[in-house]
DNA sequence: AACGATGGCTAATCAGATTAGCTTTAAGAC
DNA sequence: GTCTTAAAGCTAATCTGATTAGCCATCGTT
């Protein structure tokens, strides 16, 4: 018989296609064998098994968005550079929910793999644009972890189930952008800054640590920061 | 032999607790049906299937964590309430991250369906800790929506590898509420209002729709919303 | 033309979910 | 007290999907 004559990307690049299309649950040895028109055992010539090769889409589909985000970076900063990166990484989970989903999940703790690695370049993209956006460097950590929890939610709510939360997607999507912008904009001021609004912002906040200054910065090249990608 | 006399509340209780403790990716019906001292086929008495057991844990934990921000939001307004809100739902997920966990890729699609009921309560308290927040009703989807993605996002990624990121993720965790709170204060002001801060906001932002006016409004108990528990 | 690594295959195994069908308990009807 | 019967368990069997073992063909190299 002929040889189809794949690698590893080949199994790859199929397995994230399929994941697109049909979605991560149907990620499957099977699946993926079909679609590259061989059996199921020859697969593992190329991946040591399924957990690795979801892990390598996860990889690749990082990666990919890290470029991008990167790309669309270019030049902008402040609002536009956050605006960038919203845009950017939605337009990626739109487009691929399948391969965002594997991400989610992966346990991040060897330095030495890729994925940690193509994390890492993703979030120091996040990183350089809150940099160019004022945050200080003692609050980096922080703005870095926030920005981090609400981009992962919105991408995995929306690889989830492509939210189907009516028409004003979009409407909702641009308060988000502005509501980070105001906040990260306000962040690094004194806490008696903000304009006094419709708020009574009570005394006996049960536990929050005392506010705007940071202490114990783990650091540089954190990587722990990166435990979960996207 | 004797008889364990077991409901359906007591194998998804089983269920939760093994979650829980060993891992979402260890609610295996073997598993549970060991921990409760029967044979495998013996669950199918009580929950239809796997899919039915991991849904059930789901609405369980919705609920559970519906009612606790419930009581937490009890006399409490502003950066009181979002602070016991936040701190409510890390303390659920760390708690219970397995069962958290089971929430997360649910679909949320008929309105019949309890964890739609669940999730409508939950995001029905939040609801009302925004608007006694000052969130004009206009803003209350966008609003919503995105708290949702913050809090979705940080509890996901704490259920999933229990948050390794070093020491200082409760400095983190306060900054991210001072954040949000900062941001809800903010937001229904008109756009100049902002202090000028160390930001230059260029003008040609690339897609965010017009700012601080909300059309459409999906109108209320809009179970859309809540695509996603949690 | 021989060769050796590579890529593919069949057959078999294993794990976990699910189904079929039987048996016994235990709760209530008489 | 017995009788009936639905519920709750069980064993055995099936099915799906992942994985392993071991064989064979292909292809680039010598």
């Amino acid at each position: 018989m002929r040889r189809a004559g794949l690698s590893s990307q080949d199994v790859v690049a199929a397995a994230a296609e399929l994941a697109d299309e049909a979605g991560y649950q149907e990620l499957t040895m099977g699946r993926v064998a079909q679609r590259l028109g061989i059996r199921v055992p020859s697969l593992y010539k190329h991946v040591d098994d399924l957990a690795d090769l979801r892990r390598r889409v996860a990889t690749q589909a990082v990666t990919e968005l890290g470029e991008a985000v990167r790309d669309a970076l270019q030049g902008r900063s402040g609002l536009d550079a956050l605006t960038a990166t919203l845009t950017t990484i939605r337009a990626y989970v739109t487009a691929h929910p399948g391969r965002y989903a594997a991400t989610t999940g992966q346990q991040l703790t060897d330095p030495a793999d890729p994925l940690v690695t193509a994390s890492s370049r993703l979030l120091d993209s996040i990183a350089a644009m809150l940099r160019g956006y004022g945050i200080a460097d003692t609050e980096m950590n922080h703005a870095i972890r926030t920005l981090r929890c609400t981009i992962h939610g919105y991408a995995a709510l929306q690889a989830a189930d492509g939210f189907q939360w009516s028409a004003d997607a979009d409407e909702s999507f641009g308060w988000m952008i502005r509501f980070l912008d105001r906040g990260l904009r306000t962040m690094c001021l004194p806490p008696e800054t903000p304009p006094a609004s419709a708020r009574d912002a009570r005394e006996g906040a049960p536990d929050v640590p005392a506010p705007c200054h940071a202490d114990r910065l783990a650091a540089a090249g954190d990587a722990a920061v990166s435990s979960q990608p996207g």
